[in-house]
DNA sequence: CCATTAACCGACTGGAGTGTCGGTTACGAG
DNA sequence: CTCGTAACCGACACTCCAGTCGGTTAATGG
């Protein structure tokens, strides 16, 4: 509201853009189905057939913003991280690069990583081809620390550790967002000491 | 289909249960909005009208249904932890617990930790209530462990970690679903791997 | 065999929401 | 200044679905 409202006409590209915010923001807070276009249309200045002068439809809109989101987090992730360095410090850097877009854009985590309701054979699609590229990638980065676990990581059973380290990780960020006043830092912290560490933190004399 | 269709009245109580039944199937199938009565109505060898007999609300069903299958999976998993065991047993028991329910009763699982897309305040509330116990009662259960890395387990560092816990593992069912060859034995151990041992597998010579 | 109960159904109402279409007007180019 | 493009809007058509109601008939206890 306080951020500039002319109320004036737009050209195409930027009201497109503010189309896309709304979508995400709406989309995020109440899934695929319970959105009305009328709300993204008046979330963003405007009225729904505006939306369909962009847009051929709920779907593609839908389509188009996970995309987009998708690209803003594999973006924000790969500009943080060395490809370098111990694999301790290489995880750790991944993973507080993860809560930081997970804090910059709430929104953009929730959409992409809440499991919502859509049985829409396309959209189930693109969201299963995001999460298989996000998997793989994943994969490769520890392919060094699986190796020495003596897993393979084509294998399925590496894929399998993977998915579990996104699923917690993210299932970690969805906490942080009920309980924002713990600092980033401590997230990252308690996430490897799970991952790393694991919970038997064995027979050793405490490292203090 | 072929399972006994006589096709012929049936007491009331029974009626109820095949509801129950068809809805859960339904609902996790395609979600709480993308729902329709009628879909549940003919899945239970009935009309609409006959859901309103037993459920004054589609809401009131799906919360129903939810809590009910809750209460199958604090069943299942209660029924066979011990109390007693080694710190890593009872992981490894609890684990194999959950993902022989997740086997057992797939679409229940869907329906307790999938769905986000319910905006109904009524909803949310039994969802979080039912999150919230489960939870509180991992962190009981771990609460040795968790002292032992040095967390209050009443602590909110704790509380993350434990929900981290929860959703890899349900990550991993997930998983599971979509390649359901794999032995339930070698999810536990691939879960063991990475929650217990870590990824780190220290300077340890292998344990065998 | 009869009567009462309760399981079951069809049809209707009202509301909500997607996608369409023709018209209106701001705005920038010439 | 004018004129055409493109941003914008209101209204409509159509579909789908939750919830209601009054009637029908199978089952059961007497």
């Amino acid at each position: 509201m306080a951020t500039s409202e002319p109320k004036k006409r737009m050209p195409g590209t930027a009201r497109r853009a503010r189309i896309i915010e709304a979508a995400l923001d709406v989309f995020a807070a109440r899934g695929y189905h319970a959105t009305a276009m009328e709300e993204i249309a008046s979330a963003a200045g405007v009225t729904r057939s505006v939306l369909y002068d962009h847009f051929p439809s709920k779907r593609v809109l839908l389509i188009t913003v996970l995309q987009e989101q998708n690209a803003g987090l594999v973006a924000h992730v790969g500009a943080r991280i060395t490809g370098s360095g111990s694999p301790g410090r290489r995880l750790r850097a991944t993973l507080d690069a993860y809560f930081s877009f997970a804090q910059d854009r709430p929104a953009a985590r929730r959409l992409l990583f809440d499991h919502t309701d859509e049985d829409d054979p396309e959209i189930k699609a693109v969201r299963w081809g995001i999460r298989e590229a996000r998997t793989r990638s994943v994969a490769v980065m520890l392919g060094r620390d699986l190796r020495r676990l003596g897993l393979d990581p084509d294998s399925e059973v590496a894929q399998a550790v993977v998915e579990l380290l996104i699923s917690g990780t993210d299932g970690l960020a969805q906490w942080w967002e009920r309980h924002p006043s713990v600092p980033r830092d401590r997230l990252v912290e308690a996430a490897m000491l799970v991952l790393w560490n694991g919970l038997s933190t064995l027979p050793e004399p405490e490292a203090h």
